[in-house]
DNA sequence: GCCGTTTTCGGCCCGACTGTTTTCAGTCG
């Protein structure tokens, strides 16, 4: 069993033992389980060196049953909690509203162990008789359960950003707010999101409850208080709003940002210096007075840290670094200089070549890329060698009409093909001022061959950037089997930079890969991968993966300027 | 079950909101 393994037994434990009523257990099982997953040394080797109570949260009795796993396989103590519980009884906790004592409940009086059961209880108005149960709690729990069922998945960060501008858009319309923000892990710029949290500080929280619920795509308000609301839009996204006082505001928008995991370090580290942090302020532990709290800033700079940025928050090393100064300075959207990869109506894009160049110019870029796709993808219209040495003279002379306002690459998404050859002659790849090698058939190739396939379009000479490393969607499709450390390894030696791809439902290479590219040396390429000339704003989601994968502007060539660019590319051997 | 400048027992984050309860329990973040 590895530490994910470990991790979630430690994890159902702690749901039993909350099914059972069981009080304090369940906080140490998850904190353990917490700081397992995030474990950088092997699990078993910790076992081995009978140093897993090093691991926080760990003691004697969960080291104990950590060495029976790591030997045996399984946990007999897992196995008896089973037979103590229903089997079903926890799947009732993934239903909102309902938590251990509510399920239990259910169960005792109704017989109830799965949400399908749930669901009919309700409909058929079984749980009116039971003792704390009324007409409202029925309609919530249906609710509950019709959620889950439409909206099990979560929300793209490429979705939900633009929907929370418009609802701060919507308050800040008739109201005068002076601090307003987004908070939670749509503000950490995570992937995909679970809801929106928004954050206000003002004195006159009743007001901008009254506009918040007022939004028009809001289809039903979940609860609304002084200080505290939550809406539900008509796409099924939760939309939840809190209001502080102006003093708190930094507080409070450190606290709702997160992560949990990252707020409970800073805690920790708070009580050490004798400090209290709460989403109202940094206090003194012994007179209460309060030390901070109108703005983040000053609340990590009372606790001895630099100021870390939302997408550093997960407890990934940021505290330490930020405590000893070497966090690093991430890569900011102003100094990103144009985008790597457009495509135009000359394969599957919906804009000239002309409406791309002012599109650009219009976001104030240096350069930017024309990259439509080679000759196999033909349902993307892809471009014959005929057609492409055509469009390398349209570029230039897109190029030229611009005059010095902006320097037009000609480039292609070339296609990896199934053999690690590019779709294209070296010869006419060679014409060009960018390339970018991309796999886009044969996706279930089989591990080695994938890695030889991938290695041999880096290693061909020709090629500038990997387009979409992993080749994953969000949500509906999981990246091909690769051996990416290799693959990196042979970028590094051959100079070839990774895409970061900023489509929303791409965002590829992740976060975590970002992170392992500069490990490994590898420059990063934003590109939009756009279609229409509006895709061109997803720039900023390919910014916040990579500042959350730690990169700095010197890691991203985006921030090149037009002359380094041609330098940098200029090694491309013919 | 873990932890300790509160150190081997007694705490463990806690505030806001809802529904049904007539003074509070449960859930969530």
């Amino acid at each position: 069993m590895d530490k994910y393994d470990i991790a979630a037994v430690f994890y159902e434990i702690a749901d039993l033992l909350d099914l059972q009523g069981v009080a304090f257990k369940p906080q140490a099982y998850r904190r353990a389980a917490r700081n397992i997953e995030q474990l950088e040394e092997d699990i078993a080797e910790l076992a081995a060196d009978n140093r897993l109570k090093d691991v926080p949260g760990v003691g004697d009795a969960m080291a104990k049953k950590i060495l029976e796993m790591v030997d045996t396989g399984k946990l007999r103590y897992l196995e008896e909690l089973r037979g103590e519980v229903p089997p079903g009884l926890v799947e009732l906790l993934s239903v909102p509203d309902v938590g251990p004592k509510t399920a239990m409940i259910l169960y005792k009086e109704l017989g109830i162990s799965s949400v399908e059961q749930l669901k009919q209880a309700v409909m058929d108005h079984r749980l009116h008789g039971i003792k704390g149960f009324g007409e409202k709690s029925e309609e919530k729990i249906l609710q509950g359960i019709r959620t889950l069922e439409s909206k099990g998945g979560r929300t793209l960060l490429g979705e939900a950003l633009p929907i929370a501008e418009a609802i701060l858009g919507h308050l800040t319309s008739s109201l005068r707010l002076d601090r307003v923000g987004i908070g939670g892990s749509l503000r950490r710029g995570k992937e995909t999101v679970g809801d929106i949290d928004l954050l206000v500080g003002d004195d006159d929280p009743a007001a901008v409850m009254d506009k918040f619920v007022s939004y028009p795509d809001v289809k039903e308000v979940l609860m609304k208080g002084p200080t505290k609301s939550s809406v539900r839009l008509r796409d099924g996204l939760q939309v939840d709003i809190r209001a502080v006082e102006a003093k708190s505001f930094g507080a409070a928008l450190q606290y709702f940002t997160g992560s949990k995991e990252h707020n409970v370090a800073l805690r920790r580290l708070g009580a050490e210096l004798g400090f209290k942090l709460n989403e109202y302020g940094l206090f003194e532990r012994d007179s209460g007075k309060m030390v901070a709290g109108a703005t983040e800033e000053e609340v990590y700079e009372k606790l001895g840290l630099r100021y870390i940025p939302p997408e550093l928050r997960e407890n990934n090393g940021e505290i330490d670094a930020a405590r000893e100064g070497r966090l690093p300075e991430l890569v900011e959207q102003e100094r990103v200089r144009g985008d790597f990869h457009v495509h135009t109506n000359w394969s599957d894009g919906g804009d000239t070549i002309k409406e791309v160049v002012a599109a650009a110019v219009s976001r104030g870029y240096e350069f930017v890329a024309i990259t439509d796709h080679s000759q196999s993808l033909r349902i993307a219209n892809g471009l014959s060698p005929e057609r492409l040495a055509k469009q390398i003279e349209e570029v230039r002379k897109a190029g030229e009409t611009a005059g010095g306002r902006i320097s037009v690459l000609a480039g292609s998404e070339v296609d990896i093909k199934a053999d690690g050859s590019l779709d294209f002659p070296k010869a006419l790849l060679s014409d060009l001022d960018i390339v970018i090698a991309s796999v886009h058939s044969r996706f279930k190739m089989e591990k080695a061959e994938m890695t030889r396939r991938i290695v041999a379009a880096v290693e061909s000479g020709s090629v500038d950037i990997l387009g979409h490393p992993t080749g994953r969607l969000i949500g509906q499709r999981v990246p091909y089997e690769f051996d990416i450390d290799q693959v990196l390894d042979a970028a590094r030696s051959a100079g070839v930079a990774m895409e970061v791809n900023s489509f929303p439902d791409r965002l590829d290479l992740n976060d975590a890969n970002c992170r392992l590219a500069k490990q490994h040396g590898v420059k990063v390429a934003i590109g939009t991968d756009s279609h229409s000339v509006d895709h061109m704003d997803h720039m900023r989601l390919g910014v916040i993966t990579a500042r959350r994968g730690w990169l700095e502007n010197e890691d991203v060539l985006n921030t090149l300027s037009g002359k380094d660019l041609a330098k940098h590319f200029h090694r491309r051997t013919a």
